[in-house]
RNA sequence: CGAGGCGUAGCGCAGCCCGGUAGCGCACCUGCUUUGGGAGCAGGGGGUCAGCGGUUCAAAUCCGCUCGCCUCGACCA
């Protein structure tokens, strides 16, 4: 594993390119997604979307253009965003034959520019005003899948990027306690795929009003811990009050005939999950994939030396390959004659397919396979039958195993710290989680992030009650919370 | 937006200081031999040297301006 921040983002960068997730577009802060980033994507959302429905979430699509207008009427909510919208102002260019240039027309400046959906709470609540009249049209639980666009000045490949593609959740809530519940739940969901899907280890809690999503009234997160000791914000769910139906006018008729504003939600994770699965197990050879999500799961590389070998070798390899993909797993015969196994070793390690399966003319002869494990790099021999039926129990194996790793590598990573120099020292030289007490005050968390470049990641929903001093000002405190330097 | 670095073939780079035929590795094409940890040999194709302007007989090279990218900061639900 790299060891200095530095080398990491280089790392990354390298690593998303070459193993063919992404790379860089014309425009800068966007990326094109190619085939195996994609294919990622898909494995994130289905088992996402399926949790959505599964309770009771029906997905919608709504408009990529919101008005201007819309996102002043949440006051917190615009200068939230204010920053990092992108604006459309002209529906015509105008072309000059003569100088081969294009440009807006000048005549065809729209009378409202509109936004680029930096988050799509305004254009929806607008929807809902219509949707919401009684309290049998409650609760609305809506999702939508898109892309939304936020001109992030500091752009990274799937961390950071100025376009990025995400869920959004939107639902409307009869009461408060219901909405909270809603709020709470879909945390779960989240923390709930990451963890056993990702193998990517969370730490539940709810963000500082600082921290806070503009326009919600309570914002929960999970944050996980990078490779290089960086925190990530892997997805969040807020609890909107009525902020949003007082903004839209969204109100219903209850039981009693009275009028009430509705209580919201939203909630979301992004592409940046993708960002996160390659900082949470990657590896000097490149990424380690889990193989809930992986795009390949098992790769078989025939071995051969001449032609007679080659038509064996290649054939068995694809009737072990079909026994796999009857049992469910994703698999892929790499018989592509231009490169030899050595380069197909190296190129399915940096692509992060977990399980490799070597197959060569000594192999058919002992009806045995070679295997070699991704997240270790130990290599086995095994009969081919016992590829067939283990396999799956294998791949099951693995997914553990990597959530384990990186668990103990968090835990590792994490420290609990009574002393604000110590506290300063441990995020200047190695970063990683820091549990400390906190006085509760807005103060004291911006002077902290002044002076060490750390904010308050959450407050752990999970964690003990537990009287102490603030590390920063000495008063007292009920219990810690987690700061870290984060991306 | 600040600080550093960099723009030369698809990718990675040398050449620039000291002006004079645009090169190397990988990738690509053809052929043969190879294939259990990134194959070898031979032949071949591919360039507005980021852009604009200046100096000069002559500019990738010197000067000025502009644009873009990367890393680190600031900013960021």
């Amino acid at each position: 594993m790299p060891i200095s921040m530095h080398e990491i983002s280089e790392w990354y960068g390298e690593v998303v390119e070459r193993a063919g997730l992404a790379e860089h577009s014309p425009v800068r802060g966007c990326m094109t997604i190619k085939p195996y980033g994609w294919a990622l994507w898909e494995n994130i959302q289905r088992p996402l979307d399926e949790a959505f429905k599964a309770t009771g979430h029906q997905n919608a699509y709504f408009p990529l253009f919101i008005p201007l207008s819309f996102l002043a009427k949440e006051a917190q909510h615009v200068e939230g965003f204010a920053q990092e919208c992108a604006v459309v102002t002209h529906y015509r260019i105008q072309t000059d034959s003569i100088s081969k240039t294009v440009a807006p027309d000048p005549e065809a400046q729209l009378e409202e520019p509109l936004v680029v959906r930096p988050t799509s709470e305004t254009i929806i609540w607008h929807a809902f005003k219509n949707w919401i009249h009684s309290y049998r049209d409650l609760p609305l639980l809506i999702n939508q899948w898109a892309n939304v666009v936020r001109w992030e000045k500091r752009p990274r490949l799937f961390l950071r990027t100025a376009e990025f593609l995400w869920q959004e959740g939107h639902t409307a809530h009869a009461t408060a306690e219901e909405a909270m519940a809603e709020a709470r739940q879909m945390l779960e969901i989240y923390a709930d795929f990451v963890q056993r899907y990702l193998a990517i280890p969370v730490v539940k809690g709810r963000k500082t009003p600082t921290e806070r999503f503009a326009g919600a009234v309570e914002t929960f997160t999970i944050e996980t811990l990078l490779i290089d000791g960086k925190a990530l914000q892997a997805g969040t769910s807020h609890f909107l009050g009525q902020n949003f139906a007082k903004a839209f006018d969204v109100q219903f008729l209850n039981k009693e005939n009275q009028l009430e504003y509705v209580w919201a939600t939203s909630w979301g994770v992004s592409t940046r999950l993708i960002g996160a699965t390659i900082l949470s197990h990657g590896d000097e050879k490149g990424l380690v994939l889990p193989p809930y999500v992986a795009p390949i799961q098992i790769v078989v590389i025939p071995i051969w030396r001449n032609e007679e070998e080659r038509t064996s070798v290649v054939e068995q390899a694809f009737t072990l390959a079909k026994a796999l993909q009857q049992k469910g797993i994703r698999v892929k015969v790499d018989d592509d004659p231009q490169h030899r196994p050595g380069w197909k070793f190296n190129e399915w390690e940096l692509r992060g397919v977990p399980i490799r399966v070597a197959l060569g003319p000594r192999d058919l002869e002992a009806q045995t396979v070679e295997l070699a494990w991704r997240h270790t790099g130990e290599k086995t021999t095994h009969p081919q039958d016992d590829l067939v039926r283990q396999a799956q129990s294998w791949l099951e194996r693995i997914q553990v195993a990597l959530y384990e790793r990186a668990k103990a590598r968090i835990d590792k990573q994490t420290y609990r710290v009574d002393s604000y120099p110590e506290m300063k020292e441990i995020l200047e030289s190695k970063g990683g989680f820091v549990l400390a007490h906190w006085d509760g005050t807005s103060e004291t968390e911006l002077a902290i992030k002044e002076e060490t470049g750390a904010t308050i990641r959450c407050i752990p929903l999970e964690a003990p009650l537990e009287e102490g001093t603030c590390v920063y000002t000495g008063r007292p405190s009920t219990q810690r919370v987690l700061f870290a330097k984060a991306y």
